[in-house]
DNA sequence: CTCATAGGTGCAATATACTTGCATTTGCAT
DNA sequence: ATGCAAATGCAAGTATATTGCACCTATGAG
């Protein structure tokens, strides 16, 4: 994960300003998904406006810095697009971990296959279960 | 796909009202995502409180007769559960399709492997591409 | 280096999606 | 039939996100 924030920056064509800066710390923090209220916190010292957050998260996404994930929860979560990866939730505690085993290929061909569709360009995958914590008890 | 309603209600404890039968119907004849908005305008003539909808849709979840789906949208999609299967979602015009192809018992088995979790028991896949109206354009 | 400008930010207001409290009604077991 | 828990409607409230407008700043052209 590079963090040559001012290139990437540059690279999509987005302004270098330490708003943004800061908001690519938290996501490179934070190696999980996050919401707008989670950065708003982290960077309350900064004293970020909450609208800024929300649309630089928006700015960000059309960019391809960052994807959104699916998680069924009321707001939006985020992650560093480059780090690809997919979740473990736990439908007990909410525990979210990654994992990077993704060998979807084959269910995609598949998919395609009979549909009205020309192209798969992306996916999201999430496993719901329960954690060996909630499993005990 | 039983239409028996009033069964699949009483199996699971619920009433069996007609609000909650019409809204059944609803999902059984659109068999694609849902969210609560749609509901109300399809049943704007049997006048049905939006609260109830959301209230029925948040029992139907529970009670295991209906599953949300992650489209990552602004608001919550549902399913029936019965009819389990995936989505493959245009990126540009928002077409939602879906597809059975399944299998990915291997990848959750590897992804449990090194995890703190102990157990899988439902997943969401959704691919993101392109359908063959927008490819071409 | 300076300056013009497009893009970024803050504030206030607004919209959307959903939730809660409470009073009333209704399905259903007895 | 009837009593009660569950379901519903209404009004108000909350959480999440968006928009309009004024001001600010990074950046590239000269």
């Amino acid at each position: 994960m590079s963090k040559d924030f001012p290139g990437l920056l540059k690279e999509k064509g987005l302004k270098n300003t330490p708003t943004r800066r800061a908001i690519l710390d938290v996501f490179s923090a934070d190696c999980k998904p996050i919401n707008a209220e989670y950065i708003h916190e982290k960077l309350k010292k900064s004293d970020i406006n909450l609208v800024t957050i929300y649309r630089t998260l928006e700015s960000f996404e059309e960019a391809g810095i960052l994807k959104r994930v699916s998680l069924n929860k009321a707001s939006s979560y985020y992650e560093l697009a480059a780090n690809h990866h997919h979740h473990l939730i736990c439908t007990n505690c909410g525990t979210v971990e990654g994992f990077k085993e993704c060998d979807i290929g084959d269910v995609s061909r598949k998919a395609l296959k009979d549909s009205k569709f020309q192209t798969v360009s992306g996916h999201s995958l999430e496993l719901f279960g329960k954690c060996k914590k909630c499993a005990k008890a």
